[in-house]
DNA sequence: GATCTTAGATTCCTTTAGAAAACTTAGCAT
DNA sequence: ATGCTAAGTTTTCTAAAGGAATCTAAGATC
């Protein structure tokens, strides 16, 4: 498919996307992070095939989001457990759960429920300034160039991240 | 590529990431709601071929997250404008955002800056527990099964969702 | 020693996503 | 009348993604 290496762009949406974007690993994670972690366990619960589904293991571990790991001696057996890296997804995962659940509701309501065990009481996430605490929204925000943007030679540039352009 | 469809599966994750999740949509959708909303503006910008842009913006469109919208009169051109179910789209972008700025930092730091117009200060996203305000984390919460999951003949189940399984 | 379990690797095959580049269409502009 | 711009279509070509099914290996169990 000759994808475009998205890998190296100045964007981080870009860089997340690279690694997060096709139709299975979002699921993985969120099996993994739910506590599906052996490959057996996955290859049914998905209905992934089993070649496709040990590529992707492969580069999550490759990109430390998971690590194998032995969950018993004899036989030797080992399972799948997120990292740091990974486990720091879970938001992403929230945020994609939350729209599923607002723009496409089953019929009986939101298939999972989520809840907090800090305060006890079911819950969903919201996107938080983590200045003030106010929800963020497109209207509320501006985007800005940062220090790493489209900056250095070779460094290609994506997104203007401009304000709105008048018409002509 | 014959990919399995996700989009009748009983998980919002799965919903979600059937729309969302290919290479290039994520990056449209950060473009369209930054500003950059022209056909031609977005090809250049992204480098992806026309082709692919006009069947991904036809299908966002269909999918109600876009619409066509005329921004002059003579000669009629049209542009694409996130609606609601766009906008919403935000707090996914923004954590893939900061995910990338984590894990993925360029030599110069983040490559965009978000400024909270409320508060007028330089930001990131936390996922907040809509009800107390606190940080949403793997280790403090725990999912289950909702009124719409595993329910209804026909539904494919997606994820038992299930607490920690321990080793035999 | 035969079979079962778990975690893959391998093979074969089809579909299609995507790049690149040229073509199209409508309305202005000169 | 000729050209320009914006917004796509169309065509050709190749790489690779994905499904399905079979094969392997190491230990366990009977």
């Amino acid at each position: 498919m000759t994808r475009t290496p998205l890998g190296d762009v100045a964007c981080s949406i870009a860089r997340a996307t690279d690694l997060f974007a096709d139709a299975w690993t979002a699921l993985i994670m969120r099996d993994v992070l739910t506590g599906v972690t052996r490959f057996d366990d996955l290859a049914h619960d998905l209905g992934i095939s089993r070649k496709v589904l040990a590529a992707r293991l492969a580069r999550l571990v490759r990109e430390d989001v998971l690590v194998r790991e032995q969950y018993q001696e004899r036989p030797p057996r080992e399972d799948y457990r997120a990292t740091e890296k990974g486990k720091d997804l879970y938001p992403v995962l929230l945020a994609l759960m939350n729209w599923g659940d607002r723009w496409y509701p089953g019929t009986a309501g939101p298939p999972a429920r989520v809840q907090h065990l800090t305060c006890g009481h079911d819950t969903s996430a919201v996107s938080a300034c983590a200045r003030c605490g106010d929800p963020l929204t497109v209207d509320n925000t501006t985007q800005f160039p940062g220090p790493g943007g489209r900056t250095g030679p070779g460094t290609r540039v994506l997104g203007p991240l401009l304000a709105s352009r008048q018409p002509k």
